[in-house]
DNA sequence: TCGTTCACG
DNA sequence: ACGTACGTGAACGAT
């Protein structure tokens, strides 16, 4: 409270009030090509099915796939009504030809309204910026949110969708500096499990997601496969999560057993993982709560539940809450550390976003480089773990550039 | 206002 | 037998 969070509070409103400059001819361009191809997959999609509905709606989406075109349907959503979700649409997406069309609509349709347009709709006229607000109370893990604009959702993972991050620039004179955290919450769980195995193989800097394809799959480090090296870090992620066999497998598109075998092996290459992760649902029950490295606490009342469902949920929020919460105290202490350096050094820099593991600042482009070792060795020394704690910089002069 | 969908870490 | 990854926010349709 006294030494994370109340110092954050003077950084975020330096950061809520410097905000984020967007170039607005960037987003028009983006917003007019991504209207004509709207309008080349709505006029094909009418076409294809022999009608025009709301490709919008997930009902009418609904009504004409499985009603009209009589394709099979799957899942149903607690409504009772088909569910279209981007995992039934793949599914189908052998079955006809107007199923790819809809997907890339729904895509293209959700971040032209989400991102290109909602953000057209708060740039601040007075500066041509954007000015999140973050809060600290919503989350139940101790991360940061961020609203109106939410900045913590711009899109990265499509080709397509990553071109918005053109719009987000410095000004001239000024450069954006944009440091990530390397794997912050696997060397969290190495260093919180004191796994021998993982810890090991962050001292010896290896590729973790390699490592545990060679252990899952029992192979050689060298024969491991791209397709295997892939499975292994999504066995990863739902290790932080809080394992189901059932989500692994479905993520993963395997049988129930092979993801079981999967977590199987991976626990018995890291055996202190699986005490550490059973010693937090231990404490979830006996005390009501689990914590992070910096004490902060989430009661878990869903454990009290007679609901199994509900217990299960809050046995996977014991095991993922002190992971993901201490990653989330560790870059506020960040914070408060970057913003005391940049001050310190006399360095005419601010940060203007954190994205849960990532830190943007925005400085004069002849102190770049001077600015970039401040917020290097302010994520770094954050705290001291039984493994190195990395942070990756990089410079651009827009939130792309930083990412290529 | 709610449910569905989908963008991010 | 049952229903499942953890944490968010925004747009849209339906009511």
């Amino acid at each position: 409270m006294y030494d994370i969070e109340m110092p954050l509070v003077l950084g975020l409103d330096c950061m809520e009030r410097a905000g984020v400059l967007v170039d607005r001819m960037t987003l028009a361009d983006i917003h007019i090509s991504f209207e004509a191809e709207l309008n080349r997959l709505s006029a094909s999609i009418y076409e294809k099915v022999g009608m025009t509905f709301n490709i919008l709606s997930p009902k009418q989406i609904g009504q004409v796939l499985f009603d009209k075109l009589q394709l099979p349907s799957g899942r149903k959503n607690s409504s009772g009504t088909y569910s279209t979700d981007s995992d039934e649409l793949t599914r189908l997406i052998d079955e006809h030809p107007v199923v790819r069309d809809i997907l890339n609509y729904r895509q293209i349709s959700k971040l032209d309204s989400t991102f290109v347009l909602g953000l057209q709709k708060v740039i601040d006229p007075l500066d041509g910026r954007v000015h999140s607000s973050f809060s600290q109370v919503m989350t139940n893990t101790g991360r940061l949110s961020s609203a109106e604009p939410n900045l913590q959702n711009i899109p990265i993972r499509s080709d397509l969708g990553s071109q918005i991050r053109r719009a987000f620039i410095a000004p001239p004179g000024r450069v954006l500096l944009d440091a990530d955290y390397s794997q912050i919450e696997l060397r969290l769980l190495a260093h919180l499990s004191q796994d021998e195995n993982m810890m090991n193989a962050f001292l010896h800097n290896e590729d973790i997601h390699t490592n545990t394809a060679a252990n899952i799959f029992n192979v050689p480090k060298e024969m491991v496969q791209p397709s295997m090296r892939s499975a292994a870090k999504t066995v990863n992620f739902s290790i932080v999560y809080g394992i189901s066999d059932f989500g692994l497998a479905q993520d993963l598109g395997v049988s129930f057993q092979e993801a079981h075998h999967y977590i199987e092996h991976y626990y018995a290459q890291y055996p202190k993982i699986r005490a550490y992760l059973d010693s937090l649902k231990k404490m979830g029950y006996d005390k009501g709560y689990v914590e992070t490295m910096f004490g902060r606490r989430r009661v878990v009342k869903e454990l009290t539940s007679p609901n199994r469902n509900i217990r299960n949920f809050g046995e996977r929020a014991a095991m993922n809450t002190p992971v993901q919460g201490t990653a989330a105290d560790i870059i506020k202490i960040a914070m408060n550390r970057v913003s005391a350096g940049l001050k310190k050094e006399n360095l005419d820099a601010v940060l203007i976003l954190q994205v849960h593991d990532e830190l943007i600042v925005e400085c004069r482009e002849d102190q770049a480089d001077a600015a970039s070792v401040v917020l290097k060795h302010a994520m770094e020394g954050a705290a001291l773990l039984r493994v190195p704690l990395i942070a990756e910089v990089s410079q651009g002069l827009s939130w792309y550039e930083c990412k290529t």
